[in-house]
RNA sequence: GGAGGGAUUCCCGAGCGGUCAAAGGGGGCAGACUGUAAAUCUGCUGCAUAUUGCUUCGGAGGUUCGAAUCCUCCUCCCUCCA
């Protein structure tokens, strides 16, 4: 590990944040010298960003608490064109609607970790649609085409293993590169900004970026990339049970998203620690170095400060109590994740299978009744065997409330609207 | 333009006229063991008004008592030749 001499770059570094950068002394020279303006860009395919983009969101977070201005680059240009590698669904075209909603939603995510202008803070939000709807292309062929060989196109590992695999790589997705690149040009244009982040699946485009840059306005441009995510057992990050952990407190809920981080594995809490937290690096090291069954105060702690930073500590604390009632006491605590359901409906009782579907603790009355016959169904913490089980006002025990358990770690309370 | 090969359930991949809701693996879920961990073992993994019915093997037709399997056309992908 270098000696960086720079806050930012030492931080990044110490907490496992770099993968590899296109110029360390430089990059390292220019954040100790001056205030430095840099970016990373995300898509906006969904209404909000989950967990496996948090490593990006802190890179940034990191960039602005250490003086320095950071850009989120909205992909609304680009995904007006779709991501073509996600072959099936990317068939559907967004429309610029739901485009400008998703980002919205997004939006939201990010002014947890970042201040921006209109908040008083420095960082950026600006969408690569602004320039890229309008580009004429006979015209950027002839000013950012030119720049781009193809035969060195080629040789960058993200087409390389698409053609070594025998995958089809579109004509489309093949100028994904090449309006990447242009981006960071834009922006260094536009923002001063000099230094593009991502994981380290970007390298390539990233590289192509600085060439660019150099080519039309001799910039000189930085790439850092983060290491490539998973968890020690190899899974993706976030990934649960439900399906992505979204950072929208309305697709995942606080408790939910705790959850999440309660339940990494021993073997990623020290790392996990480092990229999702802001604590010191020392109490880190404490926390890390906990053997066996105390490793799970570490996790409790990386589930707190980790939801902290997104939904805030209130909401953070209030998670973990509920989880400490619920796990530690076997109570049912009065805030776990909640449906309601019209008191009309259970006076005259309402079907097991169809009030778990409801709850989402599954996904069909097939799936349902399975769980039933495995013995991972629970009403009010008894096990149930029989799938054509009503439920009623009898079984509102919990302060008026059904609980609902499917497996050891998901409950869920049923209420009377 | 010519010659071949291919498209199968969440993914990879068998099947090549009935016994196919479709082998095997991966992933996922649950159970056991634990520490709300990992590893391991076991079960499940299309939908439903559920000893039955319905929908699924790129798309549309056809042959047949019966098609993922055979035929025709179409779409897309790959390889080689031009």
């Amino acid at each position: 590990m270098t000696a960086y001499q720079s806050d930012f770059l030492r931080i990044l570094s110490e907490r496992g944040f770099i993968y590899q950068t296109s110029d360390d002394d430089a990059l390292d020279k220019l954040f100790a010298t001056e205030s430095v303006t840099g970016y990373i860009g995300f898509d906006a395919t969904a209404t909000s960003l989950h967990a496996g983009s948090l490593i990006q969101i802190m890179m940034l977070h990191w960039m602005q608490q250490t003086g320095h201005r950071p850009i989120t680059l909205m992909g609304g240009g680009t995904s007006m064109i779709g991501d073509p590698s996600l072959r099936d669904e990317a068939r559907k075209l967004l429309t610029p609607a739901d485009i400008d909603s998703n980002l919205a939603g997004i939006k939201q995510a990010f002014s947890s970790y970042l201040s921006f202008e209109e908040q008083g803070g420095s960082a950026l939000m600006v969408n690569n649609a602004d320039w890229l709807m309008d580009i004429n292309y006979v015209e950027f062929l002839r000013d950012v085409g030119q720049h781009f060989s193809v035969n060195r196109m080629l040789s960058f590992d993200s087409v390389k293993l698409r053609l070594d695999r025998e995958q089809s790589l579109s004509f489309l997705e093949f100028n994904y590169m090449i309006l990447q690149a242009y981006d960071f040009t834009e922006l260094n244009r536009r923002y001063d900004c000099r230094l593009q982040m991502g994981g380290s699946d970007q390298w390539g485009n990233i590289i192509n970026g600085i060439d660019l840059g150099r080519r039309l306005d001799g910039s000189a441009l930085f790439a850092l990339t983060s290491p490539l995510l998973t968890t020690s057992s190899g899974g993706k990050m976030g990934k649960s049970a439900s399906g992505a952990v979204w950072l929208n407190a309305d697709m995942l809920g606080e408790y939910d998203f705790w959850q999440y981080w309660r339940n990494t594995e021993d073997a990623d809490v020290e790392r996990f620690l480092k990229l999702y937290t802001t604590l010191p690096m020392d109490e880190i090291a404490r926390l890390g170095a906990l053997q066996g069954a105390e490793l799970n105060d570490a996790k409790q702690v990386l589930a707190t400060e980790v939801t902290a930073l997104l939904h805030g500590r209130e909401a953070a604390e209030k998670a973990a109590e509920t989880a400490r009632v619920t796990f530690a006491e076997g109570q049912t605590a009065a805030d776990l994740p909640t449906i309601n359901i019209e008191s009309a409906a259970l006076d005259s009782g309402v079907g097991l299978l169809s009030l778990l579907v409801r709850a989402e603790l599954v996904k069909s009355n097939g799936d349902a009744r399975r769980g039933i016959k495995g013995g991972a169904v629970k009403v009010n913490d008894v096990s149930v065997a029989d799938e054509k089980m009503v439920i009623d006002n009898s079984h509102c025990i919990n302060d008026g409330a059904v609980k609902l358990s499917f497996g050891k770690k998901r409950h869920i309370l049923v209420r009377k609207s």
